[in-house]
DNA sequence: TTGTAAGCGTTATCAT
DNA sequence: ATGATAACGCTTACAA
């Protein structure tokens, strides 16, 4: 059996109170007890039963983060970043892992972080009312990541801003035929970020002129087989794109799979650019806009902390911003794109790089 | 203020041991006054809180995992794995991410973790004796990834039949000088899967009759840049292998892309094998040495439900099998390997694939 | 089947 | 500066 409190008070010859205010380092003990209660504890190898004190103060050291894919590269990143603030603080981690529909469901109905948690950050979840209420009802402070709640902290980055430049950045190469690999378009549960992108991809292509096309937007799920499949769609128009907006890098990296099963290349056939700069993205030469990831999960931990000490702030609201990070999958769109989906494709022109496939 | 279980006692009007009972689903507890019970509890939106439960029953329904770092591949899809199980069974899952050293140091030394779980899931550790006396003296169930720990319960593959593949799979295509790109072959710490595998690596060579060549044994420390390094080292060699081994996918991303920038391909110039079947894999077309990442998970949080649940068991020691995934990267040995090192290359050779590089 | 009451190991409020 | 002691909210013998 574990040393209590109670033996290190006897070892130590004073009261279970006085133990406990010399432990934590508590004012109003004079430096020889302290002295006397550590090295007793010491001796006891003693640790306080972390249920106890919390039962006891009303306080859990814990902080859930609710993570809808502890799997995904976004998020095992952002969760990093939370970790080493939370670990610096001396802030357990209870991990809810929401994954699929089933346990996100129950996650909302059981609220089994009630009385857990001394606070909560939840990762970038589409939020129905009724959960977001489900949340608040825990009454300890919420940071969440991409979606804004009301009375959360919230970190994100400007989706609007980076979509934009993905965008401009192939304008400006002279496309003017552009497709976008959209997330999830008709997501009954409504994440917000694939809208605002895609809003954002349409409002800079009617700046610069060119006329609205429905077909050039396909979904891809975020997923490197549907990717893959969504620029196989793009591909088979009656007119191709000269240039792809994929909406995360796993789609873009799907879109390229094709290209290359195709025979063609990115960017002398087809430019592509994705969005999130995932760490397989330099491997494969990827342009992309980057977001910092872990340090989104280092924003939110810190405002947990804030809320945590500083009283009742007002929550507040972090938004960071992204970079375009031009490498070799974007280029100078051509004169005269080739018709390479019904035709064989012609020669290298003579003008031209050479573009035959090994 | 939160209902206690008091509140619900008098709503219910039976006494706490009574409500608890009704709760919990025990028996000797009437149809009629269970209902009634868990109407009460309904009625008061009622949860038990955890630390009192656990505080009176010396359980806490939790189970820590320490992971090395969670924001890689590997770890984040096993942390899944483990996550899927215990979700199923109601019990939480305390993350503890080691990540840097001081981490490191300070877990073993402090033992957060005392106390706060059931059992405890440690993946894939190189454990001094200390510390793993350490992890035994918080005296609950612990189920280890990888290393073997006495009294510990052990999930792993099988490295020296993945690695003897890998080999055997490169001398069957005619390779003859292979070389391998090692993980941390003087780690102080003492991991144990590196040893075993080069360990086959020379054995299998060895059984073929080929001489042992230290030069062509390079460390890539499980990074894509030092797996890239690593390439380069190797293809300086006044003999560079034919075809490299690198006992983890990550390097040999980093050695495809060494190649890539040297203007050669696997496997026309070198063939490449990698370790894990990491998800770029795929992508990247790699052959390479499969292993059910998330089912390990799987495994050892059912060890650790079995440790819980019945009674004293013995530990158990599973071996999950590993599988060659032939991809595009690893092909027959050239009768004469070009020495492109030092010299211009050569066009290409009339009865050769063209290894033209673009 | 149900109730009583003694823990569980702290923290926090008052006294002293 | 230190000590008693009442919470904290539950589980679990033991009694009825």
């Amino acid at each position: 059996m574990a040393a209590s409190i109670m033996d290190v008070a006897r070892r130590a010859e004073v009261s279970t109170a006085t133990v406990s205010r010399a432990l934590r380092g508590l004012p109003n003990v004079s430096a020889a007890t302290r002295e006397r209660v550590l090295r007793a504890a010491e001796e006891l190898s003693y640790s306080v039963s972390p249920h106890a004190s919390s039962l006891a103060s009303g306080r859990t050291g814990t902080v859930g983060v609710v993570v809808p894919f502890v799997n995904r590269w976004f998020y095992s990143q952002v969760l990093a970043g939370i970790d080493s603030v939370l670990r610096a603080h001396d802030l357990d981690l209870l991990l809810y892992n929401l994954g699929d529909e089933r346990v996100h469901e129950r996650f909302f109905t059981r609220m089994p972080l009630r009385r857990r948690v001394d606070a909560l950050i939840v990762l970038n979840l589409p939020l129905s009312t009724a959960e977001s209420e489900a949340l608040a009802s825990m009454e300890v402070p919420i940071a969440v990541l991409g979606t804004r709640v009301p009375g959360c902290w919230h970190v994100s980055i400007d989706n609007a801003e980076g979509a934009s430049t993905a965008v401009r950045h192939l304008i400006n190469l002279g496309h003017r035929r552009i497709g976008m690999i959209t997330a999830a378009p008709g997501d009954p549960r409504g994440f917000t970020t694939p809208i605002v992108r895609q809003h954002a991809y349409r409002t800079v292509l009617a700046q610069a002129g060119i006329a609205y096309d429905p077909d050039l937007e396909v979904p891809g799920h975020l997923s490197i087989d549907e990717g893959a499949s969504a620029m196989a769609q793009l591909l088979s128009l009656p007119e191709p794109p000269t240039a792809v907006f994929a909406e995360s890098d796993q789609m873009a990296f799907g879109a390229l799979r094709t290209l290359g099963r195709m025979g063609l290349t990115a960017p002398d056939d087809v430019s592509v650019i994705g969005f999130d700069d995932h760490e397989t993205a330099e491997l494969l030469d990827l342009t992309t806009i980057a977001q910092p990831v872990a340090h989104q999960g280092e924003l939110l931990a810190r405002q947990i902390l804030d809320a945590l000490s500083g009283g009742d702030e007002e929550p507040t609201r972090v938004v960071v911003p992204t970079r375009l990070v031009v490498r070799g999958t974007t280029g100078a769109a051509r004169e005269h794109p080739p018709r390479y989906h019904s035709t064989p494709r012609p020669g290298p022109e003579p003008d031209q790089h050479s573009t035959t496939a090994r």
